[in-house]
DNA sequence: TGGAAATCTTGGACCGGTTCAAGAAAAATC
DNA sequence: GATTTTTCTTGAACCGGTCCAAGATTTCCA
């Protein structure tokens, strides 16, 4: 009555237990061929076929190495947006190539629902999390911490130097994007701004952007602001609205900004995702882009160059910035580190100077 | 000298110990809190916080249950693919939502190298592998039976019916589409392939056709070539070019097909990838679509209705494809089962009656 | 041929948890 | 207060491997 009769997948104890030897020798077998006689290790593998062993089971490995050989990329979004987000997308490919290098696999995890997240980063087997902190970087730095593994930020946030965080510097790359505005002689600007929280969306106040728990999105929003100040303009008079990168809030957003007199020349989209989803609704409305209004998005996605026009933009090097997270997981996954990385502009068709009116 | 003085991470042993409990009793204070008596659990969990223990390490949780609560999609693709092609986005987003429902984490598998994928595919920790079957499904197949971890294959290949299979039946969407054109009209055809084994692109015979390791592309073929032939064509005339989904090869197919006599009337693609390329050339040739040539595509992706002029397909279900196979490897992971899916013809504006000539 | 060196193999400790039968303590019942 | 229930807690087995010091065997060399 051994259990020997159940059909349970044969073990590294079974199989060397049929083939006479150790477990430790079998174990060899599979993991370091070269120091186990020629002899014994065909025997081992024959008998490891005639038993139909599949070899060693990663489950047993993991607990001795204590090594999963993946890395996790973690985010508040639902997982069905690493697929469809044009930033997501590079970004994941750049992580993706990394980790095809290193030999590593790539886990994705996520959750909105704050218990269920807790519950994925604390049980996902990893080596390592990149935290992908488009939204929700508190709790992702938060579980990170708890589970004591080595991890990254895609933002640098406000948590000071006691995280690693890969980024670039969201203030002055805002500064160029509006310098270059202000070059071609704009003077009436409005701002198409990612989430500050998760409030709601809609007109924000400077204190609602200071109070932003979204530092890249106040941090754009300081940085144009700070560049039109630079030049003299009235920035109180400059409206900022908050949107979800979806259609409906940017379209209601655009809607309030064309409705009042005077309306501006230039719109400075914080993303080209909403700068795209602008330029639809400027030309389903028959305003001329760059005529009538100059647009400038942020990122430099493909689709921004594929447009009518092709958007002006701030390139960043977007899957570099997933490289060197993978890189720091793997190369120094102890030491706090921060990257820095530079942004491009890139003027394309989508800005000229304001209409002679 | 105890090894307490090292810095490792305390365990749920160390935290046992500190509270004076047995590992039994820690253990349920964190996964059956209910059961223990609330008084000892407030103690273990303060003395937790004072040690500072992260909670169960799922890498021991793993051996015990065997449930790594995650599912591996394998593709002998580069990782870079899953975020990049857009039939495979639409994929991952149904395997994603399907996870994301059941509380279970996304790997993704990949490797081009046979000794890579054998390696990687052993190693993975998950429960299961969704196999997206685009090429190289032996392999895939094979490695997958090794392991002997549930798999469902996207594509049934020719596998006959040991192993679970998602898709669709090719042969009639082929016929389908092939309908349609020849109600328009339509006489003299050219077919733009998918790949039909590794050994290279361009013009194609029927009896490579035959042999293709890729059946997708293969069923295609005979879907479409089988309707002609009842129409009365004679399909030795049509030409079929292998292609791989480049743009470089499309286009060399398209080059070598429009500098030959009769040129056809009607173009199918396997893929509404490879019929978005061929738009872009035959545009740039000053050809026009559908005035000139109409064009077919398959799969039904988003891009392909936003294209001037949007392209007639065979639409397949394809998140519908992942959250199934998802569910087949969750809910009933050692039966063998095979489902077909249906499509839909999607007729837009790149078909037309041919010219009058 | 004996002893040293090189090469293999062994057995057991260990990785960090989960699980469960059995025992102990507390609560309920008479 | 003694007995039965019920509720907690314990301890040991187990999951499937890796690793390494120590022992066994073989090879090498004088």
């Amino acid at each position: 009555m051994s259990r020997n009769d159940t059909d349970r997948p044969p073990t590294l104890g079974d199989l060397a237990k049929a083939a006479g030897v150790s477990k430790g020798t079998a174990s060899n077998v599979f993991n370091r061929p070269d120091i186990v006689r020629a002899e014994v290790r065909e025997r081992v593998l024959e008998v490891a076929r005639s038993i139909n062993y599949a070899g060693p089971d990663p489950k047993g490995r993991l607990l001795g190495t204590g090594r999963v050989n993946a890395i996790g990329v973690a985010t508040t979004e639902p997982l069905a947006y690493f697929f469809d987000d044009p930033f997501a997308r590079i970004l994941m490919k750049g992580i993706a190539e990394a980790c095809d290098a290193e030999g590593l696999g790539v886990s994705l995890i996520s959750a909105s629902d704050e218990a269920d997240l807790a519950w994925n980063m604390h049980s996902a087997l990893v080596d390592g999390f990149v935290l992908f902190c488009l939204t929700g970087a508190q709790k992702l730095i938060a579980q990170s911490r708890e589970r004591r593994l080595p991890f990254v930020a895609l933002d640098f946030g406000d948590a000071g130097d006691t995280l690693s965080a890969i980024g670039i510097d969201n203030v002055a790359a805002a500064r160029r994007l509006a310098r270059h505005l202000l070059d071609l002689g704009h003077r009436r600007f409005a701002v198409l701004a990612m989430d500050f929280d998760n409030e709601g969306v809609g007109r924000a106040t400077m204190a609602q952007v200071e109070a932003a728990i979204y530092t890249t999105s106040r941090d754009r929003v300081i940085g144009t602001f700070r560049e039109l100040e630079a030049a003299g303009i009235d920035t109180a008079g400059v409206p900022i609205f908050e949107t979800t990168g979806e259609d409906a809030t940017v379209g209601a957003a655009l809607e309030e900004i064309f409705a009042r007199e005077p309306v501006p020349t230039a719109l400075v989209a914080q993303s080209d995702r909403i700068a795209l989803l602008a330029l639809d609704w400027l030309k389903a409305r028959g305003l001329a882009v760059p005529g009538d209004v100059s647009l400038v998005g942020f990122d430099g996605v493909p689709e921004g160059e594929t447009s009518d026009p092709p958007l002006t933009t701030m390139r960043q090097p977007i899957a570099e910035l997933g490289r060197r997270a993978v890189r720091a997981i793997v190369e120094r996954p102890t030491e706090i580190r921060r990257e820095t990385l530079e942004t491009e502009l890139v003027v394309r068709g989508s800005t000229a100077p304001p209409p002679a009116s």
